[in-house]
DNA sequence: GGAATTTATAGACGTGTATCGATGTATAAG
DNA sequence: CTTATACATCGATACACGTCTATAAATTCC
């Protein structure tokens, strides 16, 4: 994963005829999507509301109503975009938020 | 669509047992679902870069390498959340960004 | 009114994805 | 070493989505 994201402005060459690169729409949207999901949202909600901002799967499941395969799928996704990350302590693993992460996400907007 | 785009921090209570209220975490999904498509990315950035920072579908559909059907797609989708304004002016219809709407998102990740 | 141009819509097809139950893996406790 | 707990992975299913071709709708010009 390309972690040095571009503004989509910088991205669009003056020459009407070349569009952005598709490689790194490409980029850009895979990160998207993974934040587009509205269990992932409230998911990632949850984890920056919780103690030390950080939790294990099965302070998940229950809340969101969702079997433990699927919530354990979607903090995958999260991670596949470094937008979490994993830590385990013991028989659990702790997930929180990559801030920095976050930022570039805000910058695409900016 | 629900315009009144609360923050991640600000949907979830501060009780671990209840989530982000489902309804507000799928608005947003929708809206992010919008600009998480690499064709739309592109779409957006050219319209940015084009004069008047306006296009009309036949603009794209050369540069995209995509049919006019599937410009016209992408547009719609863009449309539905705000993000894409049209305005006819004889037999074009000029697509201009919405950048309040844009800015909104940008807030999202703040 | 008819022809040409631009955009929208409808239907079809292939791919991706969210979800589940079942099973495997890893750590801790006894 | 066995058992229990927490998490990951696999396989299946149902639905969403991006793209195309074909066709319709709207506008302009003759």
């Amino acid at each position: 994963m390309n972690k040095n994201l571009l503004t989509l402005a910088d991205c669009a060459p003056a020459s009407t005829a070349e569009p952005m690169a598709r490689a790194k729409a490409e980029d850009i949207s895979s990160l998207l999507k993974a934040v587009a999901d509205p269990t992932r949202l409230q998911i990632l909600a949850m984890i920056a509301k919780a103690d030390l901002q950080e939790s294990c799967v099965c302070d998940l499941t229950g809340p969101l109503g969702l079997s433990q395969p699927t919530i354990s799928h979607h903090l995958k996704k999260l991670a596949e975009v470094d937008l979490v990350e994993k830590q385990r302590r013991g028989t659990w693993i702790w997930y929180s938020l990559n801030k920095a992460r976050w930022s570039q996400i805000a910058q695409l907007f900016a």
